[in-house]
DNA sequence: CAGAAGTGTGAATGGAGTGTGAACGCTCCC
DNA sequence: GGGAGCGTTCACACTCCATTCACACTTCTG
């Protein structure tokens, strides 16, 4: 199961004439983010995710700016700042901008290009903490962060060789399925290896030997089929 | 006398085939700028104006962009390092920015319209002049001082030779990803770079033989993966 | 120009990681 | 109950990888 994806507030005025936040929300949820539309402050304590806000996205609406730009200012207020704010302006109404530096961190063009969008919350989420979290796959107990090539079992490190973490992921991506030694052989050891059978039974061996008695279940054989990972 | 205009590198290819450092250089010129043309690093250095480089402008040419981000990254390692960076890039091109985070602070869509980048450079400018930005990069023991090219280790300082430096620094502004050789020598290196990976062993053996023995687990072997830095 | 410092490369070394064969044990079915 | 089939376990040999060393090359400095 993957990591939440970063939540977005996507500011929409109640008289929201512009359908510029339809192709916001469609833009973030493409590039793999959550929106959530919120109409006021309010509204970002009300809807807050667990996680927090990764940023916000907030139109200036080209008939009422003055709203759009003190949701910015108060959304700096509450408890929990949110930041980055990423403000989305038509190119007649650039002038704005120049006396409101602190109320947004980058701005975009309208009409806009969704992978330019896409390009600078990126860049934002980089600067304000280094992206996305890490990318996990969590399995019940079982946790491996790909980033960092580490696996854990309830939060204890499992000290795994090269192959044994390349196998474990390749069962913990598809939990539950059942895979033969001969796709194993395949899909992990790669299409060129030409190796005994055995070679799997040893792997899952040492693998759970290194779940302990408690865990080693996880690693299930089907019997002339293959191996599966569960819960 | 009035204070000098701030002054921009605008970087230009040798081979300038395009024509977007002229339209750059006018648009510097309207907006009240100083734009001063640079072919590589050495004119970084050659052409500084008494007051410092306020910026620079880069853009990324189609035909050869490593040579543009060569220089966006030496840019940010000399002496006196250049920021903000703009990078001024074509639509299909996008995707370069996704791992070159480091190596600018924004960017602008090529074609650009004029007033579009006077409002990115005003804003870089203002938020230069705010916060400095991460200045000093922390990780258990390991302190990094990114103004003055400086690590110490538990308060008592480092001396690093540039390589180790920069090596060091880009491990530790993502603590506990695990880097293969061929990333590092790609993002510390240089993409242009085509050397064997025991340059890489090399360096990180340098490194932890001036870490000591107390701490040279910090830079932790993936075997057949890469290096990770830990706390 | 001599010397020092920084950097990259090839080769030798040691060791962790990996694969294999054989022995053992379990389960199912005739 | 006995055998066939399959999975498990063990010990061992070998491969491959990281480490380390020595040295060549470049750059800078006095």
């Amino acid at each position: 199961m993957p990591t939440a994806a970063p939540a977005f507030a996507v500011f929409v005025t109640p008289s929201s004439s512009s359908n510029s936040a339809v192709e916001v929300v469609r833009t973030l949820a493409m590039a793999g983010f959550d929106p959530i539309e919120v109409a006021d402050v309010n509204d970002l304590k009300a809807h807050r995710p667990d996680t927090g806000w990764a940023g916000a996205i907030v139109p200036i609406e080209a008939d009422d700016p003055s709203t759009s730009w003190a949701f910015c200012r108060d959304a700096r207020r509450v408890n929990d700042p949110v930041v980055p704010i990423l403000v989305l302006i038509g190119g007649s109404h650039l002038s704005e901008l120049s006396e409101r530096h602190e109320q947004f961190d980058d701005f975009l063009l309208s009409p806009f290009h969704p992978s330019e969008m896409e390009a600078r919350i990126r860049h934002l989420l980089w600067r304000s903490g280094q992206g996305p979290g890490p990318e996990l796959v969590e399995l019940g107990p079982l946790s491996i962060n790909l980033e960092t090539y580490q696996a854990a079992l309830t939060g204890r490190p499992l000290d795994l060789t090269f192959m044994e973490y390349e196998l474990l992921k390749f069962l913990a991506l598809s939990p539950g399925k059942v895979f033969s030694r001969e796709v194993l052989l395949n899909r992990v050891w790669g299409y060129e290896y030409y190796g005994g059978a055995r070679t799997v039974d040893v792997h899952v061996r040492r693998l759970r030997a290194k779940f302990g008695e408690e865990h080693a279940h996880m690693i299930q054989t089907v019997r002339s089929v293959g191996y599966r990972l569960d819960k």
